[in-house]
DNA sequence: TCGGTTGTTCATTTGTTCTTGAAGTTTGCA
DNA sequence: TGCAAACTTCAAGAACAAATGAACAACCGA
């Protein structure tokens, strides 16, 4: 991906940004304190929220100096981000440096959420459920318990699974 | 509530459990394991999945004996999976102890944890949101993109609103 | 009213997750 | 070729969440 826009070098922050940031800020905390719910380390959420309130993309290094993170948290944030789709990455014609941009399509980051954590555990507890079938048929006087609560189980899996794309839809379009 | 069926003595596991209890060990852990992604504590889905595996109520004491977990972790799961009304507790006559059986409908246990933990949430952010409206108002150069920005917070959080309702229809009867 | 059973509370311990910071790799530039 | 900037990796420590267990309250039957 390639930018046009002149960005500003690192050293000297964006004029465009409020005089002393403090909507950057908070919608970092905003993000970071967010992001618990759904099981996303607060620094991760705060790098987003930062990103989310930038007017122009910023560099690994901005988001280190503005968050007073650790390379290492920024680093392994920026990946965890990449891998939900919750960022983008730029680059700048004769600037070695990536840039970020959030993601702002609510339907894509929910789906990256969903795509990179719910669905992976459904999988794995599909096979789960297998093994319960076979640990119920091996039951004694419970067997027609056991079994029935493992078709419930079933039934319930079937359900949430049906909901997934009907939230995809519900969330509006791909982008905005 | 009032449960009419015998109970068999806490020191005497039913008869009804399979010959090893593997079944409801393995629900146990299946639940503890899956509890992670909702976020509440392994201990107290593994309650959750022991009563779900029990053809009958079972006895506060009869969960700490088979789960081994504390008396206090026992306690505290259980005031967690009422107050998410994910489990009944039943009394019996001439019996002091409290007996517990599983919500099993899954409408009304997502929308339990949906009810105690998401819309709080959401009422909360809701302040948030006017804390960040206001920065965005003081904002200097960037003052109309933070507005624009509040501006589509506010549009993510009407759509997630929208999609609660639809989920707990989608989730099929209050029963089962 | 005494002693045992049922259950709760809460400070402490245990365990997990997150963040850090130092060491290392790659790239570009002088 | 050497040096500095831009990252990445990972072991270790800090911060946080969960489980324990001991002390306590409520109830019940003898």
């Amino acid at each position: 991906m390639q930018v046009t826009g002149a960005l500003r070098p690192t050293s000297a922050p964006p004029s465009s940004v409020s005089a002393d940031g403090a909507f950057e800020r908070e919608c970092a905390k905003f993000f970071g304190e967010t992001a618990r719910v759904i099981g996303v380390p607060p620094s991760v959420g705060q790098i987003y929220g930062l990103l989310y309130a930038s007017p122009e993309p910023l560099s690994f290094t901005d988001i280190v100096g503005q968050l007073n993170i650790s390379n290492g948290s920024a680093s392994q944030g920026l990946q965890l981000l990449r891998s939900l789709g919750a960022v983008r990455s730029l680059e700048v014609e004769n600037d070695r440096r990536e840039y970020f941009e959030p993601e702002l399509g609510l339907r894509r980051l929910v789906g990256g959420v969903l795509r990179e954590r719910i669905v992976p555990l459904a999988t794995a507890g599909s096979d789960r459920l297998e093994g319960l079938r076979d640990l119920a048929e091996r039951s004694g006087a419970a067997k027609n318990f056991h079994l029935k609560r493992v078709r419930q189980l079933t039934i319930w899996r079937k359900r949430l699974r049906l909901v997934l794309p009907v939230l995809d839809t519900l969330l509006g379009p791909k982008e905005g």
